[in-house]
Order: structure tokens, then sequence, then C-alpha cells
DNA sequence: CAGCATCCGCCACGATACTG
DNA sequence: CAGTATCGTGGCGGATGCTG
């Protein structure tokens, strides 16, 4: 038996059912895998994510967050003091998602080397 | 001892030295994934990549493999015939990168049915 | 066949000002 | 403190036409 024709192969039609394209249409963006490690460790306030994640804009903190408690990813709770307090934190489903979102992050750490080797490599050739 | 404070991870820094930052910046764009694994059943010419990556235009799978290229995630290699034939491949870098995407990939499609259930809970509410 | 060049629309994102 | 509202812009990416 043959393996299926490349062209067959699900992943690379152009819908929301596609889990490349959806994995990019959810974390591809500039902020969102950012957010998710910071609140790896524990809940967080808006303005201490804010100073954490440096140079994101409060707008884009705001979006970005309200995308990802709409994904599932993070839970919003307001305490209802004064000054109000809210907390962001990882949901079940969230803290999964970081799992191998962690590996490919180790990846990427332990093969900069090799990446900007080949960087150098390729930029001198032309 | 203490842990570390949160604000000391190097993840969150605003520099090419942050793992994170650069796993964005090389493959949170719109394409890369989807080329990655267009080739990871073996190498394929310019047109049949484009035929199958479903909305890609030219440019940008000239752009987008050439950055994977520069990464070192991909070969590029001109069979000088005519008409002239062009085979892209993964590299070993390449190949290795995929394992860990594959992973993602492969949780983001075992969790839709959650993430969709939690963007319909979510979406009702507001 | 495998591209490069050019033009251009759009929207992601940043900056700033204001509010419950 | 934790946001909204509004405006401006750079650049990502699409469309089209041309070449070795």
């Amino acid at each position: 038996m043959a393996k299926k024709p490349k062209s067959d192969r699900r992943i690379f039609h152009n819908n929301e059912d596609c889990p490349v394209r959806n994995v990019v249409a959810q974390i591809g963006d500039k902020w969102s895998l950012l957010i998710l490690f910071a609140l790896v460790d524990g809940s967080d306030r808006f303005n201490a994510l804010k100073s954490r994640i440096e140079g994101i804009s409060q707008r884009m903190l705001t979006q970005t967050l309200r995308d990802l408690e709409r994904e599932g990813y993070v839970n919003r709770t307001v305490y209802p003091e004064v000054p109000v307090r809210v907390e962001y934190a990882l949901t079940e489903l969230g803290r999964d998602l970081v799992k191998p979102l962690y590996k490919l992050v180790c990846w990427a750490d332990e093969h900069q080397q090799e990446i900007h080797r080949a960087r150098r490599s390729y930029d001198e050739k032309s």
C-alpha cells in the first residue's frame, strides 16, 4: 500500500479545521506566547504583567488577554476592592497548552547557536 | 531559598536572546509552519508546494522559503535542467524543529472541541 | 518552471488621552 | 488600578506583470 499522496493531507486546507492554521492563528501573534509564559508561575495582576513583559502596550495586553480568555487559556478574576484588583491566571487548558510550547521554546534555546551560524553562513553567501 | 522573582526571568526581555521572542519571530508568521509541515514527508518543488499549500501566493512562498533557508531549516537545490527544477527539503535542523512543532499541532488538534466550547461560552456571556 | 519587481490596501500595533 | 476610545502608521501580504 502506498502512502497517502501529499496533496491529500488535511493539514494544508484553508479552513478552521486545519490544526496547523489554528495554531498559527492562536499563538502566532506577537504577544500571546509571552503572556502565557508570564502566567506559568502563578496568577498576576494587569499592571504587574505589563511591567514584566517588556515592550507591551496597555492596549495589546488587554486585547491579547481577552483573546486568550476567549480561547479558554486564561481566567480573569475581578476583586471588587478599592481600588479594583484584577488577577489573571492560566486555566487548566492553558497550563496544558504551555507544556508543548515549553518544549518548543527549549528546543529553540538549545539550538540558538546553530541557527545563528546558519544565518551568518547564509548572509555571507549573498 | 525563595524562588527567583518573576521579573528576573530572562524569558521576557526584549532582545534577541529571549527564546520565546525568537520562536515567535521565526515561526509566528502566516506561512512558516505550513511550509515546514509540507516538507516533512520529503522534498518538493516550488510549484508543487504552491499548489499544496492552499492560499499561499508566489511572493510569500518565495519569501518564507528564503527565511527558512536562512535560519537553516530548509535546503534549496537547483537542478540545471531545462526547464530548471528546484527542490526544497528540510535540513536535519528543520526535521528536528518539526518534532516539538508536531507535538504542539497534535495538542491543538486534540483540544479543538474544548477550545470551540470555550469560545462559544465566552461569546454568549458578552 | 521558478522566480523578481512593483504597487497598494489593510490591519496589527503603538501612542495618547480619557474613565469607572 | 485597570482598563476603554481614538487616531496614525509601518509593514505584512495580495495582485499583477515581467524574466532567465
